[in-house]
DNA sequence: AAGTAAATTGTCACATTTGACAATTTATTC
DNA sequence: GAATAAATTGTCAAATGTGACAATTTACTT
């Protein structure tokens, strides 16, 4: 009975355009209105499904991090075929910019404006501190004997390397800086 | 004649200010008015000063760029004296936040919103550049025998790290991450 | 075709942000 | 103390952002 409904598609429609425009404004830069025509949709409507500005942050965080842990857990289970180092820098440090390129940004945005949303910001600690340790994991399988606390430290320094790379994504920084991102990636790795 | 003008000091205050909030609240969420209470004065005097919103953004990144050259170049100059490594591990990771940790968010706000400025987007790629330029002339001295190339490959790492390190600040990880990059960073400059 | 649940649109009031300019106050020089 | 240059404050209009709710349209069920 009654008109079936859309809110899961246009609550993931919502977000998404939320997203994009967090990459290029900012957080506090994306407004009801720039949402709304980025996603095609009336103001009014964004309240409808989603509620108050607040709300519509909370529900991005919340979907941004659910999506990056589904994504980095998925990638990481296709390691077992082929090379798991190579895998690895290819999945840190992509040579062309695919989806999850964008989401990086919205994290970044997320970050900057976590000082006002606390609930968003545990939620991107937590992500980061198990990003880490899913990264340190890696290492232990591609070098069962190497210690676990090197493995750690090691994991950690690959995240700055691909979170930075991922953040002056603005710049538009020669492609020598990603090769060298790249190589010293491998190299970390390798001499790990 | 006429009254003394206090517009250099003036500036500075309220660009000061500026940055402030920026690493508060970001680019887009620092408003005039809010500039103006963090700074102690009314909001007209921005305008009288530094011009429209625009204006002051683009002062503010010239400013934080030129404070950044000077204090980079300054530091590094004082590394005759003593360790080198360690002075380097020291400037690009310290343990204790001193005046360039706010400065670095404000960075990351300016590289955030660069869409909407391109002029302030080729000030700061500029800057990134110079930067890692700078790090990698350090390597050189610490090992003169190695290669350049390999030097600026580091040196991109070790910028990669720091800036990271800085980024996610507002996250507010515990020590143990800190600790991880400054022990990477000491290992990527011994095996260089 | 009637009933109904949900989508969609429209609109109003209120607060915030910004830009521009006029009016006033203050400190210095002659 | 008169002239003057600059600081400082005040005010107003325009634009934008937000929240809430009423009104209408659409698609499905029986």
């Amino acid at each position: 009975m009654g008109r079936p409904s859309l809110a899961e598609q246009r609550k993931a429609e919502i977000l998404d355009a939320f997203g994009r425009c967090v990459a290029r404004f900012g957080l506090e830069g994306s407004t009801l209105e720039h949402i709304a025509e980025e996603a095609g949709m009336k103001r009014s409507i964004l309240r409808h499904y989603l509620g108050n500005r607040d709300d519509l942050v909370h529900s991005l965080a919340r979907k941004v991090i659910a999506d990056y842990r589904g994504i980095t857990e998925s990638s990481l289970d296709t390691f077992r075929d082929g090379n798991r180092s190579t895998n690895l820098v290819d999945f840190l440090l992509p040579t062309q910019a695919f989806g999850s390129t964008e989401q990086l940004l919205i994290l970044e945005g997320l970050i900057g404006a976590s000082g006002k949303y606390p609930r968003v910001m545990k939620l991107v600690r937590g992500y980061v501190e198990d990003f880490v340790d899913l990264v340190a994991q890696q290492l232990k399988l591609i070098s069962p004997e190497t210690a676990r606390s090197r493995c750690w430290d090691t994991a950690y320094a690959l995240v700055c390397i691909s979170f930075n790379q991922e953040s002056l994504q603005p710049l538009k920084l020669e492609p020598k800086y990603l090769k060298a991102a790249r190589k010293m990636a491998r190299d970390l790795i390798k001499n790990i």
